[in-house]
DNA sequence: CTTACATCCTGATTGC
DNA sequence: TGCAATCAGGATGTAA
């Protein structure tokens, strides 16, 4: 379910809790995630120092002493809490609290993930970038590197649509199915438009739109659309203000056409016919 | 190379 | 109310 404003929220407050905590003890309850968790993951982390906590797309990049890096990601369903020490046994959920970090001030960073789609795996910090996961991934949106040129080159000649190709990875890393939705409808681009059809003009709303959607997303700690959770256990805010997504069939807050919700790419796909073209 | 689609899994919501 | 079908914010692997 998250997407880059959720999990930057997120690395934000893990960071403040976390980083400088030592790991005295690691636990996985359940290591089948979509790939399998290392055997050796929980003795690795023992004894670490947490260092550092960074987000690469939709990863977590979790810094350790002795030049060991974790990576994280969410997946559909997956959420780190962070539990004070005044948790009973009563907050455990043991269906789906899978690896449990206690820390040396008492808390405990606990992944929970019901759909078991996740990733977690320890590698030395400088086969970080070797790692299949984040070799092919495309610029941050945040960063100058996703610019109306750059984008250019990549929807030149390409048949799929718009907006599948914002929410490939490869091509821009940490836009999801939501703020996809979200771009499209303040660029005023149909999200079934075929890349290689957008102008010059549209791909540089889009290439404006992004940050400043994912920007007030990350101020308002994330979407909560069903279920997502910050590591606080708060929803996100930003639900609120989504233009379109979600909203099929009300009307659109710029003049009032009814929204639609198309399959695009196997997605549901919210927009304003009116108002994107 | 590009594109299309199934697949991993459980839980919440929708529809009858 | 109860139960079955549908859908879910992601990423990958396979096939065409």
């Amino acid at each position: 379910m998250p997407e880059l404003p959720e999990v930057e929220s997120l690395r934000r407050i893990l960071h403040r809790s976390a980083v400088g905590r030592t790991i005295k003890n690691a636990r996985i309850n359940e290591p089948r995630l979509r790939r399998r968790i290392s055997a050796d993951f929980a003795a690795t982390l023992g004894g670490r120092r947490i260092e550092d906590i960074a987000r690469r797309a939709k990863y977590l990049v979790v810094s350790l002493s002795g030049d060991l890096t974790m990576l994280t990601h969410l997946g559909m369903s997956g959420s780190w809490t962070h539990r004070g020490d005044g948790f009973d046994a009563g907050d455990f959920d043991p269906r789906h609290d899978h690896v449990v970090l206690a820390l040396d001030d008492g808390t405990t960073l606990v992944y929970n993930d019901p759909r078991r789609f996740g990733l977690m795996k320890v590698v030395r910090a400088e086969k970080l970038g070797a790692l299949p996961e984040l070799k092919g991934l495309g610029p941050e949106p945040l960063s100058r590197e996703f610019n109306a040129d750059y984008l250019a080159s990549k929807t030149r000649g390409k048949k799929v649509a718009i907006k599948n190709l914002l929410m490939d990875q490869r091509i821009v890393a940490g836009v999801g199915n939501i703020y996809a939705s979200e771009i499209l409808f303040f660029a005023k681009v149909r999200p079934t438009r075929r890349a290689g059809r957008v102008t010059h003009a549209e791909l540089e709303r889009i290439v404006a739109a992004t940050p400043r959607i994912l920007r007030a997303a990350i101020g308002s700690r994330g979407t909560t659309f069903r279920s997502y959770r910050d590591s606080r256990g708060q929803p996100g805010r930003f639900a609120e203000r989504l233009q379109v997504y979600g909203r099929e069939g009300k009307p659109c807050f710029v003049c009032s056409t009814p929204i639609r919700n198309v399959v695009v790419g196997q997605r549901a796909s919210f927009y304003c016919p009116k108002c994107q073209r």
